[in-house]
Parts: C-alpha cells; structure tokens; sequence
DNA sequence: TAGATTGTTAATCGATTAACAATC
DNA sequence: TAGATTGTTAATCGATTAACAATC
C-alpha cells in the first residue's frame, strides 16, 4: 500500500498488465479481473493483485477492474502521460532499421535524434531525421535535454560511447549492443539481444 | 552435478557467459576466474559457479577457467555446434529489417524462409530471400523442417500463425508481436519487444 | 610450499502462491 | 441476499549468496 520500494521485477510486469488492457479496451472490454488479465498474459491472478496493491487499490470486490480506470492508473504509474524523445545512437544496419519503424511514435515514444561517426553516413537523411556527427553528443545531448537513448553501435565502441551520454545527461539507455554495460548508480540499461533469446532457445531444441 | 532438471532462469544466464567469453577470446584472454567473468557480467562469482555446477566441472582450483575449454562447453550445451535454420513470418517494417540484418549469420542462425500474406509482397525479394504466401506455411516448414520462427506480424494475427506454425512443426518461437502467445507444452517462446523495455525504464524517470 | 580459486553445502533472501476475511 | 472478487497475510517455494574444505 505504501510506496516504500516496488521490487524492479514487479515494475517490469506493470507495461505487460497495460499491454493487455489496451488490447481489452480495443476489444471492447470495460471491465475484467485479475484473473481473466492473469489468463491472457500466464500470470497467476494472486500476483497480479498483489503487484497492483503496491501502489493502491483500483478494484472493486466482487466486480474487478475497470479496465479504463486501471489503464489510466498504470499510465500514471509508469511515467507513460508524455511523449518521451529519444537518441539513437549509431545508424548501422539495426539502427536504421529502429529509425524506420513505426512502433514507437503511437506508443509515446519519438526518436529525436540521430548519431553516427561514419563521415559517409553524418548529414545525411534517415526518415525526418538528420545523421548528426557523434562527436557532438555532449552539446546536443545537454541542448535538447533528451533522456533516453538507444544504443546501437558495435560492441567495441559501445561502453565509450556509454560514458559519453551518461556524461552528457542521459539517464536511461535502451541497449543493442552485445555486451554488459557499466554505468554509474542510478542510470538504467535495459539490454534487447535476440541472439541470446535464440541460443537459449536452441538448449531445448535436440 | 546430476542433470536432473536444470532451472530456465540458469539456461538463460548461459548464452551471456558464452558471448562475454567469447569477446575475452577476442582480446587473447585464455583463461579466467568466476571473479573476473562476473565482473564482466554485473554477476556474483557464486552464481557462477553455481550455474556451471549444473553441467560439469570445468574448472580447476586455483587457476579458474580455459576460456576456450569453457566456450566449447557452453556451445555443446546450448546445442550450437551447428547452424539453425529459421523462419521469418511477417515482412513488414520490421520483419525486412531482421531479414537485412548480418548479425544472425555469422552466430550460427541463417534466415531460410520469409512469409508474408499480402500479395503486393510475394513473390519479392528480400536479401536473398523469395517472400512466399502464408498460406504455404504449413508444406514449406515440413519440407524444409525448419524449427525454429520469427514472428512480425501484427498483434491481431499473431495467434492464429502461432497455431498454424505449431502445428506445421515449429518448435520455437521469437515473438516480436506485443502479445502473449499461447502454445502447448513443450514449445517455447521468447519475446522481445522494446516497447516494454523504454516503458519500464520510464518508472524511474520524472 | 603458499596462494588462489574451484565446487558445494548451508544460510539467507526474495518472490510466488494459497487462503480467506472483507465487501461490492 | 448470494456470488464474485478484491487486497492482504501467512506459507511455500525457489533463487542467490556466503562460507569453506578440497586441491590445483
């Protein structure tokens, strides 16, 4: 009930919940319960209920959620009530690829900026952006205010570049790169590398 | 010691020590200490060794592991030894992305069929690659035995691909789609989404 | 040998589940 | 009211860490 510290794990789970609700909702669906969103998501409905009580009560006994009551609710929670500008740094095959895709405007996300060391590649168009050099990072970076960004540099480069944009005010990195990030207390990494999605896979597979 | 049933959360941890191991291959490191390579990991040097203890022991007191020794252990376990075929189903902005992208390659993953069921698209090359009609789904993945798929479609067919890609066969799934695919025992599924990843990572920011 | 580091056991820690009174 | 479902507590389960004898 108190918002004392909500385990990490359990803040990872709150965009899968809004996941589904808005999907409930294009469905039509008003109302659920933490069993049938348990049912649709394989997560037992005792830990949902018990992931939600950390930040208050939003159901009703007898009756459940209202799915756009608690859509709003973990909106709120989550910081998801503004649009959130992005970095990409480092327009490779991936990143111009992350540049292209659509997913991210409609869901609050909207690349900003984008950074690249490669002469070839700086001044040149990526979608709406401009391929700005990576050596202007620092000013950039610090001149927009941008929290968040995408890393999407090779390996080698990937923890100097790092240091650069936690220098340069970043406080959150969405990270590409193959390899385990340092950063200093209080910035965040989430990694994304689905070769090690497919090798744990492969384990299961003769 | 015994491999009675190793738990998913160790399987998981596995494929990182074989690409931090590989990268210290890279650097002409030849051999290592649990410290050092959790270090390298953000990972406790007992987990390690805990983890490891699962399968074997391959190491030796006092001087820690062989970097080669130990990457070929982990390649035998996670069944990497050869090269795995997949399947991409769904060839929109970011299915031809992952269709473009050279990193599946050369670790031991190679794309074989494209799937998309919009008839502007079959037919059409990508890479080397013939996009072929969905509806085919089902012969070519006997034919060719492919097991494993990539899954970009959108969140409203995911499902029903997901059934028919079972059924023809596949035993694996990397599930793109923002959604939580329901499959029989005994297939897996692993799921990215970057959404998820920037949503979680926007809780601890203002 | 002395120093270092393993593999493993036991202790700790944290997360999940079961159960149920409260109540809509 | 009767039925359903919440929020929460206690019990269970599993994962991580600490510690250390074994030994290279």
């Amino acid at each position: 009930m108190a918002e004392q510290s909500v385990p990490d794990i359990v803040i990872g789970r709150l965009p899968r919940y809004l996941q589904a609700l808005e999907r409930m909702r294009l469905e039509g669906i008003t109302t659920t319960s933490s069993l049938e969103l348990g049912q649709r998501l394989g997560i037992s409905a005792a830990q949902i209920r018990k992931d939600l009580s950390h930040f208050g009560e939003f159901g009703k006994q007898g009756t459940g959620y209202s799915v756009e009551f608690l859509i709003e609710q973990l909106r709120a929670i989550l910081n998801l009530n503004r649009m959130w500008d992005l970095a990409l740094v480092g327009v490779g095959d991936l990143g111009s690829a992350l540049a292209r895709y659509q997913g991210f405007t409609n869901r609050g996300f909207r690349i900003v900026l984008a950074f690249d060391n490669d002469p070839q590649k700086i001044g040149k168009r990526i979608g709406h952006l401009v391929i700005e050099d990576s050596a202007t990072i620092p000013e950039r970076i610090r001149q927009t205010g941008v929290k968040i960004a995408m890393l999407t540099v090779p390996a080698a480069e990937a923890q100097k570049v790092t240091d650069c944009l936690v220098e340069a005010g970043i406080r959150a990195i969405l990270n590409y790169a193959p390899i385990h990030l340092v950063v200093p207390p209080g910035i965040i990494v989430e990694n994304i590398d689905p070769i090690l999605k497919l090798q744990h896979m492969t384990y299961y597979l003769d």
